[in-house]
RNA sequence: GCGCCCGUAGUUUAGUGGAUAAAGCGCUGGGUUGCGGACCCAGAGAACGCAGGUUCGAAUCCUGCCGGGCGCACCA
């Protein structure tokens, strides 16, 4: 069990134990870990919450992997024992890959749908946002439990299929521009109407471009879905013969309307239009009855803030069909604006004016790429500039960690040139007690806690701030402890800090999709 | 007009009810006959957009205002 959780368990025991069940804390208990090592490594708020003595409470409180426990301004601090965090060390050893995993997800199975950019022309930045965000989520929540499906949308008819058929054509009607389309009017054959020639555009678009650029960000989805397949296999009828049969439908001026007001929506929803075609929204509908057929107990999707208006409508959709609003968690991703010289260039498709993610990748390269978007909370309004982002690659902080990684595989590899065994022993373990060493431990351990939140409200900045974190930890212990030099049972002992390092190190870049060179 | 999101150090961002607001880059100064100096240490730099309110406690919650982004289709 994480030791956050441990200590929650302590405390709400203690508090029990002196209160009774009756005492009901007015806000959240919170189990911290204090910036200030003065604080301990863990504190609590309890105490303040129910307006109790944290001294008494801290009295009730024991456990053998605390050093101590202290009160201070009205929280109270817990101090880890050394023999706990030195036992961990092997503990890590031993876990190897799967440290880090948990079992909260309980093998539910979970769709993510993320990117599903419209096979209309080459991923762009903001595609790239969503894209390397859904990725390491799916990363998180499979560490955590889950079995997950990564899922692509592909919308290979309608609307805008016909509208990139017109632009491969060239005719009147054309609205996508820039060199792709002009590489598409020779590929695609002459003679083919509009939806022909779209779709046999669109086919082009996915295979050539679409498809290697996610290679190229590293992403593997398991499932690419066609929006046509959901017509040839009549789900679309079945779909709305199924809110027809729940009189969730009613025909208004020519049109099938859905009564999403029903289920909280701002305004009912066109199913049908008057000339029989259907919406894009019925498409959807038929989407999630689907997903949720397939055994999907919860679905996340990644959108741009542009679909922002959507979300209640979907949300409406799950309830009709019998699930709860709840399962469905819809993640928007505030929009990339391009930069360049201080000025705001509108991308568009439509204009021709637009980065892509593969040109970004080509230029700083793909984990600079990763990090570059990780860092930012989806909340952030991302301004960006390809030419300061070019600048500043050579200093992003990702070299930071990787260089640490690099460090590590240096003096193992020195090690190895020297002796080719490690064998590390409990009684080895008990010497690691330098304040760096501890440090150091202090910071392995906390990749379970970091996956475990993460799976839950779906932060992913967390993780390259953790990994930064597990750096900097890593490196000041490296600048204070000897390593290769030391006797023999300090240096066992010193090699499995370093070997349980490299574990967590790499364990938290594969969760991000990094890479970790043995040099740099 | 209504709804959602944002405004934090020179800059790019973390932090969404707790203690002295944190980090990268930039800036100033220091550190290596040593397992990788792509490193380490110290420092300067922030009335957290503004004004009220709730609370023992607010960058965080509420209200109003200012500035910006996005959305409010029988488009997708």
């Amino acid at each position: 069990m994480a030791l956050r959780e441990e200590i929650k368990k302590l405390t709400e025991k203690a508090v029990k134990e002196l209160y009774g069940e009756l005492a009901s804390p007015q806000g959240k208990v919170r189990i911290d870990q204090p910036e200030n090592a003065e604080f301990g490594d863990y504190s609590t708020n309890a105490a303040m919450l129910l307006k109790k003595n944290p001294q008494e409470i801290a009295n009730v409180i024991k456990s053998d992997f605390l050093e101590k426990i202290e009160v201070k301004n009205g929280f109270i601090n817990f101090f880890i024992a050394k023999e706990y965090l030195q036992k961990q060390v092997s503990e890590i050893l031993k876990q190897g890959q799967s440290f880090g995993k948990l079992r909260t997800g309980c093998g539910q199975k979970i769709n993510v749908e993320f990117i599903s950019a419209n096979p209309t022309g080459p991923l762009t930045l903001g595609n790239g946002r969503g894209g390397f965000c859904g990725d390491v989520l799916t990363n998180i929540l499979e560490k955590s439990g889950y079995k997950v499906t990564r899922e692509y949308y592909l919308n290979d008819r309608g609307e805008q299929i016909i509208k990139l058929g017109h632009s491969v054509l060239g005719d009147e009607e054309a609205v996508y521009k820039g060199k792709y389309i002009e590489e598409l009017k020779r590929d695609v054959k002459k003679g083919n109407n509009i939806g022909e020639a779209g779709s046999q555009a669109a086919k082009i678009i996915l295979e050539k471009m679409i498809k290697p650029a996610i290679k190229k960000m590293g992403i593997k989805f398991d499932t690419w879905f066609s929006e046509k397949s959901l017509y040839q296999k009549s789900e679309i009828k079945k779909t709305s013969d199924l809110l027809k049969k729940k009189s969730l439908v009613y025909e208004n001026e020519g049109a099938l309307w859905f009564k999403s007001t029903q289920f909280g929506d701002d305004k009912d929803r066109v199913l049908i239009k008057e000339n029989k075609e259907e919406t894009y929204f019925l498409s959807d509908i038929a989407y999630l009855k689907n997903k949720f057929d397939r055994g999907f107990k919860k679905l996340i999707f990644f959108w741009g803030a542009d679909h922002y208006g959507y979300v209640a409508r979907l949300k409406a959709a799950a309830e009709a069909l019998g699930y709860r609003k709840d399962q469905i968690d819809i993640i928007i991703m505030q929009l990339v604006r391009l930069m360049q010289g201080g000025q705001e260039v509108r991308m568009a498709k439509r204009t021709g004016i637009y980065v892509t993610i593969d040109e970004l990748i080509d230029e700083v390269g793909l984990d600079v790429a990763r990090y570059f978007f990780l860092t930012r909370s989806s909340d952030t309004h991302l301004n960006f500039d390809l030419d300061l982002a070019k600048e500043q690659s050579e200093k992003n902080p990702v070299f930071y960690i990787q260089y640490a990684y690099a460090r590590i595989h240096s003096i193992l590899a020195k090690f190895k040139n020297q002796n080719s065994k490690i064998k590390i022993t409990t009684k080895n373990l008990k010497l690691l007690s330098h304040p760096s060493e501890l440090n150091l431990i202090k910071q392995l351990i906390r990749l379970p806690e970091i996956v475990g939140d993460t799976a839950g409200d779906y932060q992913v900045q967390r993780l390259p701030q953790y990994a930064i974190d597990l750096a900097v930890a890593f490196h000041q212990f490296y600048r204070d402890c000897k390593i290769l030099s030391e006797a023999e049972g300090l240096q066992k002992a010193r090699l499995g800090l370093v070997l349980s390092t490299k574990i967590t190190l790499k364990n938290t870049l594969d969760l991000m999709g990094i890479s970790a060179p043995e040099r740099m």
